[in-house]
DNA sequence: TTGTACGCGTTATCAG
DNA sequence: CTGATAACGCGTACAA
């Protein structure tokens, strides 16, 4: 104990703590401490002192997924530069839970989610979420953000990228170049990000006065197999000539499409037109750039670090709503899209 | 508390913490205690946990620059995926401290690094290092392993890169191409990194029977000022034919040398062969691919993780010397290197 | 086998 | 302004 360095005790804890109640201490005790503790070598023991202040400045980061996948370059690395910056400027430490990653205590396993009562709150990371667990802490009033829009657990607290906007933004500016026959391809789940995609998609055909015939959005589980070079011919052959795609946590969707297109031996842009709504995985950063739009992924970490700190400095009152926030989506005019080639009604 | 919950309250220890003793509990209470736990969601506070002399099943991660920096897009990231990959299998979850990031707890702020006490162990990143709070760190016998090479603090353990061996490899590779004149740019700093890659390239030289004049080493802190079109003709000139980067934190070297030469109106690689010493930034990613060789970053993340848990399991003895262990580099053809020309003799 | 009591190093409260 | 004292939540000998 440093206390019997000098002569005070408590006062150490004053001196070398914030000393957040203003309490004024003389210059020279104060000094006399701080030299007993630098000869001492004395050092506060963090564990300590956040079992005493009953908070640990500490912020968890949960995904559903790996964080850091091998095989996925883009994963989620994106939203933690903005997390950690955000997270540094406000002095709070990141605990990467190892969620699903492989092994581990797996977030399969029941209770995975409860350990993030180990942080002062949580970030939530990706599309699909056990809803049960996360029901619990949301209900226990455990300070908790998701990165992306989630509706399940009522009362949930999140940010996310407006991607209905920018969808319709995208379609917006096909039906601009004179397309007339557009589609979407999407994932076969019900997360709200392709949701709103999808919303964004047919919102953005019916404000061009585009028709949506059956068939305009193409649900599929696996891409690679359902989405190939006679499909695509058969879609052209109806009139099709931009194809839209969802970005999906594997990029799969997109990776398809482009290689359905590129077998069916039509050329991007000329012949069709390809817009990916999302950012292209890093694993294609040697193709053309498509069409597009950006999700800000890093300004997506940062808000939702203020928002959970913002809930941490003054938590939420029985049953009042947590704020929840859209930040838009830059369009990336990108070199997939040209106006349709002219050809003979079909 | 969670002893509330179903009748005990010790056993809550027992059932829940790892339960060294081998003290046998019913199973029926066993079953008990993990039932109320799960329904409350109830998590041992790691703070306390650590304080009563326990553990907390975190690992700290300390980087002395931005874990995630936005403009460097290699960053850490590498060492990440298996770090975490190899934490999660053991078991641990991640503590990120947010170093010397912009703002926050800067890992300049004394006693900054004094934080990771909170943790069992801590994997130390970054070139450079504060050593004085870390020598106290060490002294105290906290368990510590440094991602890359370190020498200062006597008695750190660390894993890092066989820069030098590899780098030989690659003079070898080009002095073998028939190149005599080769020359390595690296950063002005004594980092074992650079210096590594320094004594791996002049005893290449030297194996390979080349001279070594004056000048063969440039050290520059400011390449993109230093290495212009100019002085690369001026190089050539007086026939070096060959030009070898280091890789560094923001990947200066290699952009500058690259952007002088194609200055200078030099074609690579048939005028002058260039050669990187470490992988290109991500940001580079449409450029042709260097000839050098690959870092193991997940590896080595990985390697680190097995050592400092090794440690966990069985701490050092006093005046123990730590492990450390070299990981070796996968040499990387690339396309930049050739035979150098044919031309009259300077 | 299970419950009691103490201590880990700090902070916060309250008298001096 | 400074010095006691009570938590903080959990591990663990020790006793029941």
């Amino acid at each position: 104990m440093a206390r019997l360095a000098g002569v005070s005790q408590t006062t150490v804890s004053l001196v070398l703590g914030g000393n957040k109640q203003g309490i004024v201490i003389q210059e020279a005790t104060r000094a006399r401490v701080l030299e007993a503790a630098r000869t001492l070598g004395y050092v506060p023991d963090p564990a300590a002192r956040r079992l005493a202040a009953a908070r640990n400045n500490l912020l968890g980061v949960f995904s559903f997924t790996a964080t850091f996948p091998t095989a996925v370059e883009h994963s989620y690395y994106r939203f933690l530069v903005g997390v950690e910056q955000e997270a540094a400027a406000r002095g709070y430490d990141l605990v990467l839970f190892t969620g699903s990653s492989s092994g581990g205590a797996g977030a399969g396993a029941p209770g995975a989610l409860d350990r993030v009562r180990l942080a002062d709150g949580c970030l939530l990371l990706g599309r699909h979420v056990p809803t049960e667990p996360l029901r619990r802490l949301v209900a226990d009033g455990f300070p908790l953000v998701s990165i992306g829009r989630r509706e399940e657990p009522e009362g949930l607290a999140w940010v996310g990228a407006d991607y209905a906007t920018a969808s319709a933004e995208v379609v917006g500016h096909l039906a601009g170049l004179g397309h007339r026959g557009v589609l979407l391809v999407r994932e076969d789940d019900d997360a709200p990000a392709s949701a709103d995609r999808q919303r964004g998609f047919v919102e953005g055909l019916a404000a061009a006065g585009l028709p949506a015939p059956d068939g305009t959005v193409v649900r599929t589980a696996r891409p690679a197999a359902e989405i190939d070079a006679a499909w695509v011919r058969a879609r052209y052959a109806e009139g099709v000539t931009a194809f839209v795609a969802e970005e999906t946590d594997t990029g799969d969707a997109w990776r398809a499409l482009t290689s359905a297109v590129a077998g069916a031996g039509l050329r991007v842009p000329d012949e069709v037109s390809l817009a990916l709504l999302g950012s292209p995985s890093a694993d294609l950063s040697g193709q053309p750039e498509p069409t597009g739009f950006d999700i800000p992924r890093a300004e997506l970490g940062a808000t939702a670090v203020r928002l959970l700190t913002d809930l941490l400095a003054d938590p939420l009152a029985e049953g009042e709503r947590p704020s929840a926030g859209l930040v838009s989506c830059g369009f990336r005019p990108g070199v997939t899209v040209a106006p349709p080639p002219r050809r003979a009604a079909p």
